[in-house]
DNA sequence: TATAGCATTGAATCAATCG
DNA sequence: TCGATTGATTCAATGCTAT
């Protein structure tokens, strides 16, 4: 079945997927509303203001709504869908649950659920919960019968590599130049997604010519990652606006040559090991001491992997400061533990952390 | 509520949660079931069987019958929870999005979802689907309104090494020496998760002498990494053979020292000094001058310990507030006093008055 | 319930400044 | 002119608590 495309449809979602046929479609990517639930203002330690995502569009009355217009649109994705076409569907704790049920109970079946780990996210402000630094994807077939769906395995291991690619994403926010503005100068769009997440999706998930649909196409980050690529693209948004922008956003874009359509992208930096993962391992145990480079002061190691010297407590590189009277110090070669061999300094046993972490 | 702890409740997980009070446990971590739904056996590319869960527990008719049996125990675990305790879920993408469906429906708040990043996960060996490298949990107050949960944010960015920990965290999987054996030598249970991971959750969650949950003990690593944290803990296993080997581990488990169980403490628990109890105590005087942070600014003290800045006066705060335009101002680090060293906040002054507080 | 106290931020980009 | 440094700004946020 055949279908026009390179379009973006306006108008609300549902309506609007309904006019396309089914199974005309090789992949989707939506982007729903959160349905977030914030209080009031939030303020930096700064007393600047968080710019939040209080649009209407993310509104909704209660779960059981949230619930009935998630069926709702997944359901017409799924008729849409080619048989062996894959849909993604990402989410944050607010609504990925709901999401995800909605999924198995309309028949998917799903394939992997995928982390983008944000490599700069947001703070929490004010220490009350764990900085969300991750949003999540879940990456589904059409059916639990279909095991023919697009992967282009070798295409990521050899992105990777040479390793396979795994289920956490380190991406970067989208920020700066990539970032799409209004006429005004200020940003278009609350939530616009970074190129990079799109480009690895349609890696993974999609041919040169394929048909991609997004329902909720927002700033046209799908649009503009499709054309890039090579791949066909489908938009429905209601937001006028938007629309707008994105149709400007797209139009820029150069098609890249089909043979340069392998090779890009980068890793990013790994994640550190702190301090606390020695004690979290058992590579040091609370109570065990750390001496000074000259051996002469020891400090305690506690459960929380904060040093104790007499009164002061505080980081391995904290502490250390303060010892040494002065304005920095890197704790992980400062400080020593007693080995068979002597004392050694701490970085040793993070070597042999991360070693183990290949 | 007091309750017996430092127990391995033998029997059914729901009939056992009924036989607690209410609102008697601090803590809950749960690590249900998965519903996995594996097709045939798994054969590694050299063919070697993988040792998969196919265990009789983990096999549910249908969504419907895990949902029902999710809701269960979710709806008991949140009677037994104290007002201000936490629960923790763990689960992969077959089951999570249905336990994060019950958590929110029953009432519980999500405060964050946390992702375990395993460093060491098992490849996909099919090529078929991306390494299935994390799992993911859920971390959710008793109800939307209890904002005074149990975290020591400050005792994790210690952990941290001083910056905020994040959402997701790298972990090595249970492995070598650390994986309980049955009498035979084999692994005692398929899903044994590592103790750095419910030491990160203690540390995080609970406090010393608290009573911990685990109403599916499995090989009891919950009640492991309490007993050595200096937590009291609730086990539920059915499984006899799991729950007696369970009992022989944590029986040989050392506890740590009490005093290396202290973790940074957080400023809002210190006790309350009002600026008045700086006059009071003589440390300043009426009429004295205090600066704002470049010195360009002072305000006069006064004997009821208002500030008065010309015709502006009222509390440290609100004359901060006031005099930078700004909506709040912690009064506590904006002023400064003059010592021979220069300009200091009169947070110092607080801290000498602490100090002889003890 | 309303008020006042007062604790709370990481990485990245970009513009402006300085040497 | 170039490079280093500083400061302002921004990012899907269910974002406080004692009286």
């Amino acid at each position: 079945m055949t279908v026009a495309t390179d379009v973006i449809l306006i108008g609300d979602c549902i309506e609007r997927l309904k006019s396309l046929p089914d199974r005309s479609v090789d992949l989707i990517f939506a982007d729903p509303p959160y349905n977030l639930q914030l209080g009031g203002d939030l303020l930096r330690p700064d007393n600047s203001k968080v710019d939040a995502v209080d649009d209407e569009w993310d509104q909704f009355e209660s779960f059981a709504a949230y619930d009935a217009f998630t069926r709702e649109w997944l359901a017409e994705c799924r008729r849409v869908l080619k048989d062996e076409g894959t849909i993604w569907v990402i989410g944050s704790y607010h609504n990925i649950f709901r999401l995800g049920v909605a999924v198995q109970d309309l028949g998917f079946w799903v394939l992997n659920d995928i982390i983008w780990r944000k490599s700069n996210p947001m703070p929490n402000f004010k220490g009350t919960r764990f900085t969300n630094a991750h949003e999540t994807l879940i990456w589904a077939a059409k059916g639990r019968g279909q095991t023919r769906y697009t992967f282009n395995y070798d295409a990521l291991k050899a992105f990777n590599e040479d390793v396979q690619m795994r289920s956490d994403w380190t991406l970067a926010l989208c920020t700066g130049e990539e970032r799409l503005k209004d006429e005004a100068g200020k940003k278009a769009h609350p939530t616009q997604k970074p190129e990079a997440l799109l480009h690895r999706i349609l890696l993974a998930a999609s041919r040169p010519g394929d048909v991609v649909l997004d329902p909720f196409f927002g700033s046209g980050t799908t649009g503009a990652v499709a054309r890039k690529m090579g791949r066909r693209w489908i938009g429905i948004e209601r937001d006028e606006t938007y629309a707008r922008l994105a149709q400007k956003r797209i139009d820029k874009v150069k098609p890249l040559n089909p043979e340069d359509l392998t090779v890009m992208g980068s890793k990013r930096a790994e994640p550190r090991v702190p301090f606390g993962a020695l004690v979290e391992a058992g590579l040091l145990r609370p109570g065990d001491r750390l001496f000074c480079p000259k051996g002469e002061r020891e400090a305690r190691v506690r459960a929380d992997g904060s040093l104790a010297y007499g009164e002061i407590t505080g980081s391995i590189h904290k502490v250390g400061a303060l010892l040494e009277n002065a304005p920095a110090c890197n704790g992980w070669t400062y400080w020593r533990f007693k080995s068979d061999q002597g004392l050694k300094p701490i970085d040793h046993l993070r070597a042999e952390i991360r070693a183990g972490m290949q």
